[in-house]
DNA sequence: AAGTGGTCTAGACCACACG
DNA sequence: GTGTGGTCTAGACCACTTT
């Protein structure tokens, strides 16, 4: 056993001694530099074992202040018009959300096409951060239609699935996701408080009405470790 | 903007060494130690440049022969029942698909509650590897209920969606999806060709005909960079 | 002020791929 | 056999967080 590279031994002793010692997510784990004198190895090689667990998603960094023990994973489907807050509430954790700003702006050509604008109309973009257990989980930017969503900007923003059914009486029957493998970099990186390069998961959405009007189109960036997507569906 | 660490530098200039001089998707790059001096940096750090272009899905690398330009990523969708080799074949884009094995085997109980199977019911289990542009993109899982197929094993299963219509007269309506990303290690990994940790995408679908019953349960380990995925739905 | 994670250097050895 | 990628060492400095 003993021919597989260091790294992946010290993996499987730091997951062993995350298991034994039962250590509750969120929890810190030592210091690099103890960690590499305790298992008697140098720095960049404990790095690298550490890098393989946040790779599976066993832990996760937060800036620049140390290394945590990640909890289980969320479910989520994209396709259910259900909001995301009672989602996580209704698997035990706590959601919350954080509105970043709201605001009337020319949509950007693929947005205006999403949302079958013409060229030069402008939309509503709203900018959320997401929590769950206080941790930051992903980022959204939703540009929102002002045809069907007068005046959005003077609303709660921050329970959208429960103002788009009881202020405007739409629910959003028909969606389109797409699901892109990505790594997170640059402002986004930045904005999730990760380190570039972080694997991360780029969904987008476009709710449609039952009858096909296009009312909202969603970008989200996820941190990779956080969720498992689960989508039921029948064909027509 | 220097004030960038050093690989995230050396990425863009890698990322602008590509696009000018226009290398083409499965192009080798040189040698580590060749660009490392080429940059006038260590190996070290040029490989960590490297390693966040794999993670962005710009490069890949393949065993221990080096590392390649990435190809544009595939359009897939989990839920409709068209074949994969119909997909990437509409893309443009070379399917192949190996045919590992089939064997008749004891159903794990994940898998007999998928299919709702007794639990010491007997399934067919079908290992297939898939390639595009002879580039080894997935590994997958098939398991089969012997209720609705049998003798399966005695027909071609590469090509298993017309088999499934032509000769039993099958069409998968109904699905169950669950997307995770992951981290490859460990066997499948080894299967994959990648290292331990690169990044990757599980996927499990529950096939079922329009009445509900349960006919293949699969389960397949994606490289992360080579897909996007895209759903279509429509709420009951 | 002390300690931490993030980054970087300049070497080294090994197993494996390829010619 | 030669060169490659994969792994590892033993240091170092900096910016930032925490005490």
């Amino acid at each position: 056993m003993s021919d597989q590279p260091l790294y992946l031994q010290l993996r499987d002793q730091l997951l062993e001694h995350m298991t034994q010692g039962a250590l509750q997510p969120g929890t810190r784990l030592p210091s690099e530099r103890a960690l590499a004198e305790t298992f008697e190895t140098t720095r960049v090689t404990l790095r690298q074992a550490l890098a393989q667990l946040e790779s599976e998603g066993a832990i996760y960094r937060s800036n620049r202040r140390g290394w945590f023990v990640s909890a289980p994973r969320l479910e989520y489907d994209p396709v259910k018009d259900i909001s995301f807050t009672r989602y996580v509430a209704d698997q035990g954790r706590a959601p919350r959300t954080e509105v970043v700003g709201i605001e009337l702006t020319p949509a950007p050509a693929h947005v205006a096409q999403a949302l079958r604008l013409g060229e030069v109309a402008d939309v509503y973009l709203l900018r959320r951060k997401r929590y769950v257990d206080e941790r930051l989980v992903f980022i959204e930017r939703i540009w929102l239609n002002p045809i069907y969503l007068p005046n959005i900007d003077q609303q709660p923003v921050d329970a959208l699935w429960k103002l788009l059914n009881e202020k405007y009486g739409i629910s959003l029957n028909r969606k389109q996701i797409t699901i892109t493998p990505i790594a997170l970099i640059g402002a986004i990186a930045e904005a999730l408080d990760v380190n570039s390069g972080c694997p991360g998961l780029f969904i987008t959405r476009l709710g449609q009405t039952a009858t096909g009007d296009a009312i909202e189109y969603d970008e989200e960036y996820w941190l990779h470790d956080v969720l498992t997507i689960r989508v039921s569906t029948q064909s027509l």
